[in-house]
RNA sequence: GUCCUAGUAGCUCAGUUGGAUAGAGCAACGGCCUUCUAAGCCGUGUGUCAUGGGUUCGAAUCCCUUCUAGGACGCCA
């Protein structure tokens, strides 16, 4: 399992354990490594490794800063919790960084100097800009994540939505930590239904018409394919035929394949580009059709392959998984042929360091599978293969069905979202410029952030009123928040990211609003590691809110722009400190963050 | 049938990898704009953490039982 990065092993085998030399040094602020370093020599026999694995935040700031929980070093040390606790604190050497330390219950708890505390972290803010909270951890490494991926001639809907906005959360992610994150688009670009399409095109279908209606007008005809096929079978007989053909090479065949391919791509391209998401390679399953039969030869070799009802299959009984098709009585390839190939292709290519699979959770099995061939083949990589599961999206608990038209189009989804922006703008701020671009930023952000706003695994009913809900912890609020502080610096006359920050005096950020907006400020390079351990785009949307809420309520009750020259440089530095920390947070769950809404 | 995932306030969800009184938002009600953006802030309250057991100094969190919901389970992806 992976862990925090606080741990070092000897081999560092597992990613994302090793730290950069610059991550030791005592230059950056890093409060759990710095206390363990204090406490380690106190405390014979444990290691500063497990006292830092200890340390933890308190649930509240009157139980101070940092705390060590001293029950797990009690039967070490045959000492009762409450007095290692006490021992530490007598032992405590005082010193400027903090202000005291107590005992309670158990807990060795250490109260921060606020002002160093907020000196530091707005000192370290100023001067990283819109890389605080980047680290080094995964340089020279690559990373290679599969997201979005969706069907040619199937519409784009908010069901295709959650793996393309965790996916790309996920690469941005990756890409801060110091990754070089490789984005892949696995169009679903081959497969029997382009026997069915041109089938259905060819019998019922009009050049215009697609040509003017794009995936709507394929999708039509590929449910009507079904409808048609139910009460005549023969109709697949002919799909497959036809997929046969075009499997083989047949001319016209392959140029229907091409323009539907070319037709969807325009409007996925139309979706991307609102979304702000791109990619680094769009190598779907047609282009791994030539390499599939060298992976067959190898699985042969290797004695893999076991023939089943004239299937070629391998068997995983010894793994409690049912076997993994590899070749269909037809001769066919199927998905798990296309993704092993895809896999050792990317390995070759990519020579990544984690590939990772951005899916629904209902595929998780087939994951599963295929990752253990190949295991079996001989792979020693693929332990960095990983399926990265979220849950479905259902419409108030109907399931969503591309066939039953049961779909939330998301083009429809982000122009409502747009719309109701724009009306919001229009009563609210009627003389701002660029009201469609801001209207647009906000829009399609609080589709993203409502889709990235609960943990991947958890299912949801799709609900227009939340999603079109810009109150509470929402896109548009925390994209408000940054607003607001934009605003507040406008005025203040502050320009680009990097007043004098040594200028300010921190004693007057001593106040809890101001320690509460210190205190979150401080968390984000922690989350923003956090969340690309647990694979969890959440993590940052949800510390995101948490920020927002902090600096609110020290907006609300510690005035900015006062005459006091001292308190308005000192307040106007950690308004600072948040516009940055929240722009960058929104950047990396791919949320533009506009200077004014 | 086997396996996977989830179950926390009326609703939607957090819960720092086992720690201190289980927290937010929404919805409801009440307050706050002659002062920096009211998409905001403050206040009012609700919990057999599905269930029964176990491990532990300590469990929403780990193990097992049961229940409920969703999903997967050889020729779709």
């Amino acid at each position: 399992m992976l862990r925090q990065g606080v741990l070092l092993t000897s081999e560092g085998s597992t990613w994302g354990l090793e730290r950069s030399q610059d991550e030791r040094g005592s230059s950056v602020m890093n409060y759990k490594q710095w206390l363990a370093e204090q406490l380690a020599g106190q405390l014979e026999g444990v290691t500063l490794e497990t006292i830092e694995e200890l340390i933890e935040y308190p649930p509240n700031p009157q139980m101070g800063d940092l705390s060590l929980p001293c029950f797990k070093l009690s039967k070490q040390l045959r000492k009762a919790p409450q007095a290692i606790a006490e021992e530490l604190k007598a032992k405590w050497v005082a010193g400027d960084s903090v202000q005291r330390v107590d005992a309670v219950s158990g807990y060795f708890n250490v109260f921060l100097n606020p002002a160093q505390f907020a000196s530091e972290v707005i000192t370290e803010v100023l001067k990283k800009g819109e890389r605080y909270g980047s680290q080094e951890l995964g340089k020279g490494k690559n990373i290679v994540i599969d997201f979005s991926s969706p069907n040619i001639a199937k519409t784009f809907h908010i069901g295709h939505l959650r793996s393309t906005v965790i996916g790309k959360a996920l690469y941005n992610i990756f890409e801060f930590m110091g990754y070089n994150s490789v984005g892949v688009n696995h169009l679903g670009d081959w497969g029997t239904q382009f026997g069915k399409l041109i089938v259905a095109y060819k019998l019922w279908g009009e050049q215009s018409k697609v040509e003017a209606e794009g995936i709507d007008e394929l999708q039509r005809l590929y449910v009507k394919f079904h409808d048609e096929a139910d009460t005549k079978p023969e109709l697949e007989d002919e799909a497959r035929a036809w997929f046969v053909k075009l499997e083989q090479g047949d001319a016209e065949a392959e140029k229907l394949w091409r323009w539907f391919v070319e037709i969807s791509l325009k409007e996925f391209h139309k979706m991307y580009d609102l979304l702000g998401v791109t990619f680094d390679s769009y190598a779907g399953e047609s282009f791994y059709n030539d390499k599939m039969a060298a992976i067959l030869d190898e699985l042969k070799a290797k004695k893999l392959l076991e023939e089943d009802e004239g299937a070629l299959l391998v068997r995983l009984d010894d793994y409690n998984m049912p076997p993994a098709l590899m070749v269909k009585k037809d001769g066919g390839t199927l998905y798990h042929t296309r993704d092993v190939t895809a896999a050792i292709y990317r390995k070759n290519t990519y020579d990544f360091e984690k590939a990772i699979y951005v899916t629904d959770a209902g595929q998780s099995l087939h994951f599963q599978q295929w990752f253990k061939v190949i295991e079996l083949m001989g792979h020693d990589w693929a332990k960095q293969l990983q399926h990265v599961p979220f849950g479905k999206v259902s419409l108030e608990g109907a399931k969503l069905s591309t066939r039953k038209g049961n779909v939330i189009h998301l083009e429809e989804l982000l122009a409502k979202a747009i719309e109701k922006t724009r009306e919001i703008i229009e009563e609210k701020n009627p003389n701002m410029e660029n009201k469609d671009e801001v209207a647009r930023k906000v829009g399609v952000g609080a589709i993203i952030f409502n889709d990235l706003s609960n943990n991947r695994i958890k299912d949801i009913v799709f609900s227009w009123d939340e999603a079109l809900n810009f109150e509470g912890e929402t896109g548009p609020y925390v994209q408000y928040t940054h607003a607001r502080a934009c605003s507040v610096l406008r005025k203040a006359g502050v320009e680009g990211d990097k007043p004098e920050a040594a200028a300010i005096d921190a004693e007057l950020l001593t106040n809890a609003e101001a320690q509460g907006v210190v205190r979150e400020l401080y968390l984000f390079k922690e989350r923003v590691e956090q969340a690309m351990h647990k694979l969890e785009p959440s993590i940052v949307s949800r510390y995101l809110v948490d920020l927002a809420q902090s600096f609110n309520r020290f907006y609300h009750e510690c005035p900015i722009l006062v005459d006091d020259q001292a308190v308005r440089a000192a307040r106007l530095a950690l308004v600072q400190s948040v516009r940055i920390t929240l722009k960058n947070g929104l950047r990396l769950i791919g949320l533009e963050a506009p200077e004014k809404i």
